[in-house]
DNA sequence: CAATTTGGTGAGTAAATGCTCATTTATACA
DNA sequence: TGTATAAATGAGCATTTACTCACCAAATTG
């Protein structure tokens, strides 16, 4: 009782002293002398909303090359939202900026009043952009998860995306107790009949927005880093066309999903081509360039929110 | 042509720098060096870039404080919104939280897809929101003014806050060439029966939303800053009861209308009690409290954005 | 075309911010 | 209650950022 209280308090001290630094103006000695503390404390406060995320900076300038890389992809893919990010030319991997432009594209869904089913894909960027939204209570929602959050040894990712979101946003979220890939196609098919697992799946179905994160396959791409696939057999799909895989389901150049002994045992939702409702990429880094050129001429997804660079590569590559 | 050009170029930098600095959470050091210039131009750029707004930082964080002032309130007055911001107890008139709050209030109505008509009230608040306002692409909504934006000696204010709003977000306006307040009632019958203007007051009538500034009446109220009416006209209008005004209109303890000789002359569209749509109300300043509490009363308002200081005040007074 | 204005640059310096560490204060637990 | 552990504090110093000034270059004007 009293730990977490402490917690909230000292949280929203610094929420208060980040206001009278950012959004007031004030210098940290002002802000120390404002709330009657030291000028160590006033900074350690206003870098503790900074690092526990109480404070977001946001660039509200439609960065001319960005817009027009987006506007571009926009029209060359019919898509229904895009978004591309200006990159730090040093760090590439900075994953922050995509994630909050994925946050706010999340946001727009979650904002609405009227109910709605939000399937989640997992990976770093889905949940990095789970990380950047606000709290809020939005009781109305249903967050699901089209991906299993369970390891081949029957342990379960503590946090999962969806659960993260759930709690972030106050939905009632279901998630997808089985792991990425399954032993075999007959177990699947079993697995799949549970009533628990076909509800979910119905879910995903009639989704009203859906977030994937975009991987490519080789050695480093998730599914063999998680250890769900050996690079022995990521090699394999390779051979077989594959060039990218969105929750978990592995496709080739065109966005058609390869034959291979990985997509018979996927326990993941079906991906939808040509749906209606949103589907949202997202990706960084310009190696998956490949993978999101095949999602979108497969129409496997109809929204993007990518990086400066990636971005570039996309409509280069493409005639 | 080279003007707008090597502006723009030179903001495109500045939001490049900012992105650098705040969201990628660069030095200024390493800013300049990935932009290829000195590092006293990127702390210029970095710079510009918060002073031109491109960059804006918000908190994201229910303050406990300011939650549950805001929770007191919607229950106690029966709102459909309300925002508490909190303070700068040493600059308490710096308005920028609230209207930070506010434009966040205006962005919600102003990002649906389903095309709005928005009432705008004017006032330093009303302006200061819209500034905070970031520019977006809505041609299917409509700004509508409530209040004329002309002096008495015919000259017009030149931006007024509808025009620069409408420009922010690219949607079509209606502005109010009218004064205030005009000669005498019989002038006002004829105006209103022009065209145009019963058009725009038609718009306001069925506006979805509607923004208004909250002043209140004495000598230092806008209605004697801007020469519409002179102090001793206000002591008058105090003296018959008056605790505030909206878009011209003034109003006692409970809200009512007052019979006054400047009711009669108001020009602005009509105030709608107990409207079902949102009628926000923006105000800073404790001095304003019970011009906050009449409009409360009498349902002028159903949405609130104002500071701490302000709503403990109304908490306190009102039983 | 020279004069003037405007806007940008880098150097140097003052000011603000961030970090480490020793010390104090609060909390947990036996 | 006393002791162990953790958390918060303030001082001092290193680093980063902001500001001033003198200067330069391009655009504007007479």
């Amino acid at each position: 009782m009293s730990k977490p209280k402490k917690m909230s308090d000292r949280l929203d001290k610094a929420a208060r002293a980040g206001w009278l630094y950012y959004v007031a103006g004030n210098s940290q000695d002002e802000v120390a002398r404002k709330l009657g503390i030291s000028r160590q404390s006033a900074q350690r406060l206003v870098s503790m909303a900074v690092s526990e995320n109480l404070i977001k900076f946001r660039l509200d300038h439609p960065i001319a090359d960005c817009m027009e890389l987006a506007t571009r992809l926009t029209s060359q893919f019919g898509l229904m939202t895009c978004q591309v990010v200006p990159v730090d030319p040093e760090a590439p991997e900075l994953i922050t900026g995509v994630a909050i432009a994925g946050a706010l594209e999340l946001r727009k869904q979650i904002e609405a009043e009227t109910p709605k089913v939000i399937a989640m894909g997992t990976g770093l960027l889905p949940r990095a952009c789970v990380e950047q939204l606000a709290p809020m209570d939005c009781p109305q929602h249903h967050i699901v998860s089209m991906v299993g959050n369970m390891h081949q040894d029957g342990s379960a990712t503590p946090y999962s995306v969806v659960e993260r979101m759930a709690g972030l946003v106050g939905s009632p979220y279901n998630p997808m107790p089985l792991p990425v890939l399954v032993e075999n196609a007959a177990e699947l098919s079993i697995l799949n009949k549970q009533g628990h697992v076909e509800r979910t799946l119905q879910l995903c179905e009639r989704a009203d927005a859906t977030f994937v994160g975009l991987a490519h396959i080789d050695d480093t791409s998730p599914l063999v880093r998680d250890g769900f696939i050996s690079p022995e057999e990521s090699k394999e799909l390779v051979q077989l066309g594959a060039v990218g895989e969105i929750v978990g389901w592995v496709y080739d150049r065109d966005g058609q999903l390869i034959s291979s002994s990985t997509n018979d045992r996927v326990s993941s939702a079906p991906l939808m081509p040509n749906n209606a409702n949103p589907v949202v990429g997202l990706a960084v880094g310009i190696e998956k360039a490949d993978a999101i050129l095949g999602a979108l001429r497969g129409k496997l997804i109809n929204g993007l929110v990518i990086d400066e660079t990636t971005a570039k590569a996309l409509l280069t590559s493409e005639p």
